[in-house]
DNA sequence: AGAAAATCTTGACAACTGTCAAACTCCGGA
DNA sequence: TCCGGAGTTTGACAGTTGTCAAGATTTTCT
């Protein structure tokens, strides 16, 4: 009998923490919103709150401090962020088709989540001041590379070449142009994003080597 | 002789004028060495008044508002980091001197400057949210690229051959690199960093393409 | 329904921020 | 020598920040 006991309280206690995550989530997500729209540096832990339905002093019963709130917005990101082009790589037949359809996701995102962007690199940066980011950064930076790197080498495999540069540089390649894009986007320099379509694709196809058969 | 009395006073204001500018370039000095140890987040008025021998109201007396003196800073910067690589592409005589140079140029300030790099991206990343440094960002991003454009051009010409991408996208590439790398310094993977040497001089030979004479 | 626990609000705290004005120091010119 | 102004310090201001505790409210269990 006492096991039934325990197991109903277990499953009792399995529900609040599952109702307390979900409300750290959903905090996290606010203070994601609030942290793309203002910066790190200029965001508050009241106005984060006012972006959510509750009052500020909740923040300290679901989260330890600042920076575990922050901590969890990043983790909130990483979810989001670091799959995008899986289904790209899957869905092409051809080089030319994952290609094009690489490009067209490229912008897409650039367009629909540059304030998401912009915090990624801004919270990247902070880990370049602040020692607590570190861990979290690398680790999704890691992803982000895997993801690239799983684009990068599909492309490669489908234009029956071997790609030109290591993993590390490719990335640092497609990201540095997604940065400058990104630059321009939020500058309103809408007319010069146009002209890193064709530099993005001049880069796949160096990485690939000049020989694609595509 | 009202003439000599004007000239003369002109002299005085000069001077004045003269020591006015000097202190404030002074005062920008110690405001980039406390952004490059802080980051932008965390440096605050008081904070440079003590990395300078003055105290906190000096700043209000030299600059406008802090807006004022973060961008007097930010062109102090400019002046040091932005012809880096002048020297070493005006004495190279053979493209392999020249890679050879380079990439010893480019760790060797990686290791000597990380600090003041890290506030130059984290000042970029800044002006995706405060239009107010978008202007200055603009314009030494453009230094830069034409800074690494000077490289990779004269490399190409020393080997005979024609840059594979453009200037955007070779700069988006080695500054990614140069990113990634100054993130391994600040981390403590030094061992990590040695690494990215040789990553550099394949990016820099698939930049002016395989068919180099040297 | 009523007690107990979980959740949320409110208001306060100490520390810190940018800004500015009043007072002080110092130095060149009359 | 003494005056006037440039340069500097000091202290204050109003506002904001992260943090927390006490109390109100809601939910949950018996």
């Amino acid at each position: 009998m006492t096991e039934v006991v325990e197991t109903k309280q277990d499953r009792i206690a399995r529900r609040q923490v599952d109702k307390f995550q979900a409300r750290r989530t959903e905090l996290a997500v606010a203070t994601l919103h609030t942290l793309a729209e203002l910066g790190y540096a200029r965001t508050s832990l009241r106005e984060i709150a006012q972006n959510s339905e509750f009052s500020h002093g909740v923040l300290h019963y679901y989260f330890a401090d600042k920076r575990d709130l922050v901590t969890e917005a990043v983790r909130q990101y990483e979810a989001v962020c670091v799959t995008r082009y899986d289904e790209v790589v899957a869905g092409a037949g051809t080089g030319a088709r994952l290609r094009e359809d690489f490009v067209d996701m490229f912008f897409a995102t650039l367009n629909a989540d540059a304030p998401l962007h912009r915090l990624w690199y801004d919270l990247r940066n902070q880990s370049l001041f602040d020692e607590t980011f570190r861990e979290d950064v690398r680790e999704i930076e890691e992803r982000r590379e895997a993801m690239i790197w799983r684009v990068i080498s599909r492309y490669a495999e489908l234009c029956d070449a071997a790609p030109a540069l290591g993993s590390g540089s490719a990335y640092a390649l497609l990201d540095g142009i997604f940065q400058r894009a990104l630059w321009c986007t939020l500058s309103g320099r809408a007319e010069e994003v146009a002209g890193f379509r064709k530099e993005l694709v001049r880069a796949l196809d160096l990485l690939v080597g000049e020989g694609q058969t595509q």
